[in-house]
RNA sequence: GCCCGGAUGGCGGAAUGGCAGACGCAGGGGACUCAAAAUCCCCCGGCCGCAAGGUCGUGUGGGUUCAAGUCCCACUCCGGGCACCA
């Protein structure tokens, strides 16, 4: 579209004037206070696509306003630059995977500065810059040292085919590999491990103390999973020695209990099957090993039958509540991960264990009253204690209580809190990551690499090929080193970390890259930490979040990051996807819309404008056939606001008059508008008001009455200042244009409007009948409520509908609206 | 199955319980132009009406209230998350 001025010219001169000016540099020792707005920092995977686009207007935007109010806002880029596409990539081009990461990095870096948003570049982050490594593998030995990490077996996705380990994604869904499509097997392997866990109270309990939206709150408690309940020991019949420790969120359901169930899994399993049952167990077990990951976890009414799903063991445990003999099954509905591995059954109460014993044949029997028009299997409600002993007539709360007590005398039992949440499984077979700082030594075992031999870096002489396998486990160069403790021969570990280990301190670097020899100065990071303003994707609701969480928390505890708080983001925005035929738009799905062009046609004010203009910021937004209209009407505000800027059209008037007061409360009401919606996420209203502005602006100055300069020049002058956080490049041309070249609109103080313009004089006030509006009168804004309803009443056109009828009642709300009640 | 969201014109959306549809897009009409583009002006939920105006209208059915898109109850549909968690 034709545009008054060269918007390419424009807006590289402006974006090469805000890298000189250093306006977003900001010192650790800035005395202004302090704001850390901070944008996940991205998988460099090339150039910008319209979700960056979204994720950075919105964070810049968020800069500019904070520093417009006088704040020194802390504003880094950087990239998460290790990962599995630029493996693969480098995997397909035989070459090494850092050519393409650098590359594309170097692709991102330039279209996120097309977009003229701003960062302070000199606290730039790599995940794969030696320095970084350094830093993360420190972190690691630390973790260590505090018992943090552990190494433990764990199964892995293993293609015999391609004889190495696969992430779940290149897992199809049918349980084939990949890429050779052989059939993945669970294997399992010597893994490294975070204790996550031991931090799952105070990242539950921590949940409620943020300003995060409530439906990644939930996530994340969800996640983490915590259930109360009770860990109690079943005895096996005839084997004094065995006994089978289960957990039960319902102790107050002993009496039900007519089977136990062991998970596939089970360590005891083994020593429970009888000869008898040996075939059965068996069967079940290779099914539930195999690559059935999926079928297993898929709903309990699709796939396999549950006959096929579990099998009698042979052998039989005590009820410790009423001696009963239970047989035990072994079932893939129960879990080796979750509690014991081994549960109690009590099919009157619990919808899989009903569902089960029905096709087993197995009794049931209730232990709490279910209402009277109670028709389905198990019942899990409210009720009163039955057929339960010494528990019959207490509620399910007071007899779950003694339960546990008794449990306590009777059953090596004790009051338990289960979580959901797993600890972190760091280790990944992968070449692009950074390596773990361990060595294997015959003699000395597992031996940390010493901080000052950090970092340990992958070789750059290897290439990868098509096998998939890292080359780090081949790479004898860098496998093959001494050990640290005694000097012998030993093996470095070949795995690198999880590349989520190094989104989970990337905003502590970022407050303080400077200080030589550690990770970050704790007295530097502390004067921005925690984060004020965190935005991001809502894909990131759950793993991201939680593991930057843990780390803050553990890096505290390991004496890294004295002093600082334990929760990272103090508040977070997670903005809407954008999709595109009904799925979400991604390079992987191939239906990405490229901004280049738009920042040659509508410039990147034009797209930024719309991107805040189109919806609410949390929703998802559609791209349709229509976008690119809605993008076109974005520039065309632009050019308005341009052409009346540059005078088109205005004529002049030498006195104010009542119309430049009109025009001043507007401009004050809009500096409310727009200031309110930047503090509330309404950033398409905003960008509504000021569009209603313009129009106001434009028919006032160009009607022949005309416009007074000085009330002309306050309002253009306020809304350049209003769009200088929304559309920077095209209010910092004409703020220059109209003070001097030298001077900078996003240096200017953010407008505070004259509460004596906000409001009105007069107001419009609504007359209504029977809450039905009939008629509309023009009242002083302070009118009494008895001068609005005598005002009401004599209203001509009201008068004459009630016909001299008195009204039961009159409700006024001055000076908006009177309600006449016939 | 459970847990969150959401449903408003042709479309995206706006509306502290108080004039539903701001703002924009699309569409229609007009001005300017030889013409087109650009620009500017006007109209734009349905129905009745020449008009003034009336009437219906925020997924469905109830309710609370002087007043409900907004609050409550029940449901339908759509989107997302988790999914054998004992």
């Amino acid at each position: 579209m034709a545009r008054p001025f060269d918007v390419v010219a424009l807006e590289s001169k402006w974006q090469q004037r805000w890298r000189d000016s250093g306006l977003y540099e900001v010192d650790n020792d800035d005395p202004r206070e302090r704001f850390y707005a901070l944008c996940m920092y991205p998988y460099p995977s090339g150039a910008a696509h319209q979700g960056h686009v979204r994720n950075y207007t919105f964070g810049d935007l968020v800069v500019r306003y904070q520093t417009m109010r006088g704040k020194a806002v802390l504003s880094p880029f950087g990239f998460d630059s290790f990962g599995l596409p630029a493996e693969n990539a480098a995997i397909k081009a035989g070459s090494h995977p850092r050519l393409f990461t650098d590359q594309r990095i170097e692709e991102l870096r330039a279209s996120v500065q097309k977009l003229g948003a701003v960062y302070d570049w000199r606290r730039e982050v790599r995940s794969h810059d030696p320095e970084y490594i350094k830093y993360s593998q420190l972190i690691f030995l630390k973790f260590f040292e505090a018992g943090l990490a552990y190494r433990a077996n764990a199964p892995v996705n293993w293609c015999p085919g391609c004889a190495t380990v696969l992430a779940n994604e290149q897992v199809n869904a049918d349980g084939t590999c990949d890429r050779s499509g052989d059939l993945v097997e669970r294997k399992n392997l010597e893994q490294w491990f975070f204790k996550i866990t031991a931090y799952a109270d105070e990242l539950l309990n921590e949940v409620d103390g943020l300003e995060w939206p409530d439906r990644v709150k939930t996530m994340q408690r969800n996640w983490i999973g915590r259930s109360e309940g009770a860990e109690f020991a079943l005895q096996v019949d005839g084997q004094p020695d065995l006994a089978i420790r289960v957990f039960t969120t319902r102790p107050d359901t002993g009496f039900g209990v007519t089977y136990a169930v062991v998970a596939p899994e089970h360590p005891l399993l083994d020593q429970l099957t009888t000869a008898e049952q040996r075939d059965g167990v068996d069967e079940l077990v290779t099914r539930a090993r195999g690559a059935s990951e999926l079928e297993r976890t898929a709903s309990s009414d699709s796939g396999i039958g549950l006959d096929k799903r579990g099998a009698f063991t042979g052998s039989y445990v005590i009820n410790p509540f009423n001696g009963d003999k239970l047989p035990v099954y072994v079932a893939d509905y129960v879990l080796g991960t979750y509690g014991t591995g081994a549960i109690m059954a009590v099919p009157a109460e619990d919808e899989r264990d009903y569902a089960f014993a029905q096709v087993h044949n197995l009794p049931l029997v209730r232990t709490v009253a279910p209402p009277a028009d109670f028709e389905g299997g198990a019942y899990s409600g409210d009720g009163v204690k039955i057929n339960s002993g010494f528990l019959d007539g207490l509620s399910i709360s007071e007899a779950k209580k003694q339960a546990t007590a008794f449990l306590g005398e009777r059953a090596a039992g004790e009051a338990k809190v289960n979580f959901r949440l797993r600890d972190w499984l760091v280790s990944r077979q992968r070449f692009w990551g950074c390596p773990i700082p361990i060595v294997y030594c015959d003699g000395c075992g597992i031996v940390p690499v010493p901080a000052e031999q950090l970092p340990v870096v992958a070789p750059d002489d290897v290439s990868m090929d098509k096998s998939g396998q890292s080359p780090l486990a081949t790479h004898e160069g860098f496998r093959s080193t001494t050990c640290p403790t005694c000097g012998g021969a030993a093996r470095r570990e070949a795995d690198t970390m999880d590349t989520f280990t190094d989104s989970s301190w990337y905003f502590l670097r970022y407050t303080d890259p400077f200080t030589p020899g550690v990770p970050f100065d704790p007295s530097a990071a502390a004067k921005w930490m925690p984060v004020d303003q965190y935005i991001g994707g809502i894909e990131h609701a759950i793993l991201h979040l939680l593991y930057a969480r843990f780390y803050m928390k553990a890096l505290v505890d390991v004496g890294l990051a004295p002093g600082l708080p334990r929760e990272p983001f103090r508040r977070l925005f997670t903005q809407g996807m954008i999709r595109m035929g009904g799925s979400k738009m991604s390079k992987s799905k191939g239906n990405l819309v490229a901004p280049q062009q738009y920042y040659e046609s509508v410039g990147a004010d034009g797209l930024r404008l719309f991107h805040l203009f189109v919806g609410p910021p949390n929703d998802d937004f559609d791209w349709t056939e229509q976008t690119n209209d809605v993008i076109d009407g974005c520039a065309r505000f632009i050019d308005r606001l341009w052409r009346l800027a540059e005078l088109e059209e205005v004529t002049w008037r030498d006195e104010a008059d009542a119309t430049d007061l009109a025009v001043r409360r507007a401009v004050h009401k809009t500096i409310v508008r727009v200031t309110d919606g930047f503090e509330k996420w309404g950033y398409n209203t905003g960008v509504a008001a000021l569009m209603e502005l313009l129009n106001t602006l434009s028919k006032w100055a160009r009607d022949a009455h005309g416009a007074h300069r000085a009330t002309f020049d306050e309002a253009i002058d306020t809304m350049c200042l209003l769009l200088a956080p929304m559309a920077p490049h095209v209010s910092a041309e004409l703020w220059a244009k109209r003070h001097g070249d030298d001077q900078l609109v996003h240096a200017q103080s953010w407008p505070t409007a004259d509460p004596s313009l906000v409001v009105d004089d007069t107001v419009t006030m609504v007359i209504q009948i029977a809450g039905k509006v009939k008629a509309r009168l023009e009242v002083a804004a302070d009118i009494s409520e008895a001068d609005a309803t005598a005002a009401a009443l004599a209203e001509p056109s009201i008068a004459a509908l009630l016909n001299g009828a008195a009204p039961s009642r009159v409700i006024a709300r001055p000076p908006k609206l009177v309600n006449i009640v016939p």
